[in-house]
RNA sequence: UCCGGCAUAGCUCAACGGUAGAGCAUCCGGCUGUUAACCGGAGGGUUACAGGUUCGAAUCCUGUUGCCGGAGCCA
């Protein structure tokens, strides 16, 4: 008799099988039990008759607490009544672990915050388990594109003694009696790597102490963060425009019918996210914000999350917006030549409102330029000796970018809030559990 | 950190100055086709916490805490 998961129940119509799984729901008729069981690969109806069973195992089942745990074999069989057109006739039943009554979390409406205390029961829920199964998916389909592109993946120490970007707040640690902080971001190590290897990538947890409170922060997140040799800023964004499609297609190859059924996301949306994407210069972008719903919108500033918004808003797939203000970004991007006021910079804002889901540029190779942006940036310059060491040897023009994962899952999956596309995310004031 | 909102049974909510309630969940009973089943019964509360106003406070006021939404900042 063969166990079956019950992806593959469709496959095993008409015979006897084994399946191993969860109690999702019960309804008790009586001498007719109704079981919905879940198995991690699906939710498949098992019906068991008193009459088809053993008298104990028949008691068990009529005894059946949500989430308990159980071996069942019968005959599968296809049956319209059934959600999904299969069942399973029980014709014996095994209690592997009865679960106390009362499991918090009902098939009905609940709120968010109780179900964040929930978090580890949570997941078990469809939809949930589909979110990180295309989380899954969007990992391996960013280090497949990335290994088949000559990107050799290096990762990136998560300890270190000092801030990638001295912009955002960092999560301090002692280190033997030094101070360490967690990492930022991995891309100035691998400005170092790109020249033993040309093309690297690191993909790892980052770490934000911001107090941000939105519904595209975590304080612990991951990135993924190429970076090339011998690589300018249009040539970053040719990259990012067949990475990101290549990201989502394989997810709408492979989660279609999550995405519709248990997600109902709109995938012709995802269907249009082909090469080329829109390029917008900040000039532009401005220009078009001060002729749109913001006229009072300053040139020189970033955009807050109603601007990208409306830039986004304008256009079927993600867009690039580059040449921001050099002011506005971190200390280690390129000058445009002729307009030190702007800089080699290019971010790619998702559509549908869910903004900023990779930063990048082309690095500067002037180690004056770099000494001015220190002392401008209030950074130890004792701090980057090693940095500027990569201008001192053999520097070229070089380029990366900083793809956010959580926040291209939220899109790719159609979710309100970044915090249900981890398992366990760290956000605001919240470390449980 | 700032702005706004909320806090009543395990959960989702009602009661809005006059005896604290419902649905779901749980427990007991019934039912051979349920789809968040249905029917009958039972248990379940320091109304977040502290103070104040009032004959009387879940309700009004002040403070605290927690949560939710947004902003700034960022991926």
């Amino acid at each position: 008799m063969p166990t079956i998961t019950i992806r593959e129940a469709a496959d095993h119509a008409g015979q006897v099988v084994r399946l191993q799984g969860w109690v999702h729901h019960r309804t008790d008729k009586g001498r007719l039990q109704f079981v919905v069981v879940r198995d991690g690969t699906g939710i498949l109806q098992a019906v068991a008759f008193e009459k088809d069973l053993p008298p104990a195992a028949f008691a068990a089942a009529r005894e059946l607490t949500q989430e308990s745990s159980i071996r069942i074999t019968g005959t599968l069989r296809a049956d319209a009544r059934a959600p999904g057109g299969y069942e399973l006739g029980i014709d014996d039943l095994e209690v592997v672990g009865l679960a106390e009554p009362e499991y918090p979390i009902q098939p009905k409406e609940h709120g968010v915050g109780f179900l964040m205390e929930q978090r580890h029961l949570w997941i078990r829920t469809p939809r949930q388990a589909a979110i990180l199964r295309i989380r899954a998916t969007i990992v391996r389909a960013i280090r497949a594109w990335l290994d088949g592109h000559g990107f050799v993946n290096v990762d990136t120490p998560i300890l270190t003694p000092a801030a990638c970007e001295g912009t955002s707040t960092l999560f301090g640690t002692d280190y033997f009696g030094t101070p360490a902080f967690l990492s930022q971001s991995g891309q100035l190590y691998n400005e170092a790597t790109i020249a033993a290897l040309g093309k690297t990538y690191c993909f790892g947890p980052t770490f934000r102490a911001e107090k941000s409170k939105t519904r595209r922060h975590l304080t612990e997140f991951w990135m993924v963060e190429p970076e090339m040799a011998f690589a300018t800023l249009e040539d970053v964004m040719e990259v990012e425009e067949q990475f990101v499609s290549h990201i989502v297609a394989t997810v709408l190859a492979e989660h279609r019918d999550a995405l519709v059924d248990l997600l109902e996301r709109d995938v012709t949306a995802l269907e249009a996210v082909q090469p080329p994407f829109p390029r917008l210069s900040y000039d532009e972008a401005v220009a078009r914000l001060q002729d749109g719903p913001f006229p009072d919108f300053p040139w020189g500033e970033d955009f807050g999350a109603p601007h990208e918004s409306y830039l986004a808003e304008q256009f079927d797939r993600p867009v690039f917006v580059y040449h921001y203000p050099t002011a506005a970004k971190a200390f280690y991007m390129e000058e445009v030549a002729g307009r030190p006021e702007v800089c080699r910079s290019v971010d790619l804002l998702a559509p549908e409102g869910y903004g900023e889901i990779i930063g990048g540029g082309q690095r500067t190779t002037s180690t004056a330029l770099l000494e001015r942006r220190f002392a401008e940036h209030g950074l130890s310059r004792a701090d980057y000796e090693w940095y500027l060491d990569l201008r001192r040897f053999g520097a070229v023009p070089h380029s990366g970018f900083g793809l956010g994962l959580e926040r291209t899952v939220a899109w790719i999956c159609g979710l309100q809030h970044v915090r249900e596309t981890t398992a366990f995310p760290r956000m605001l004031e919240k470390i449980y559990p």
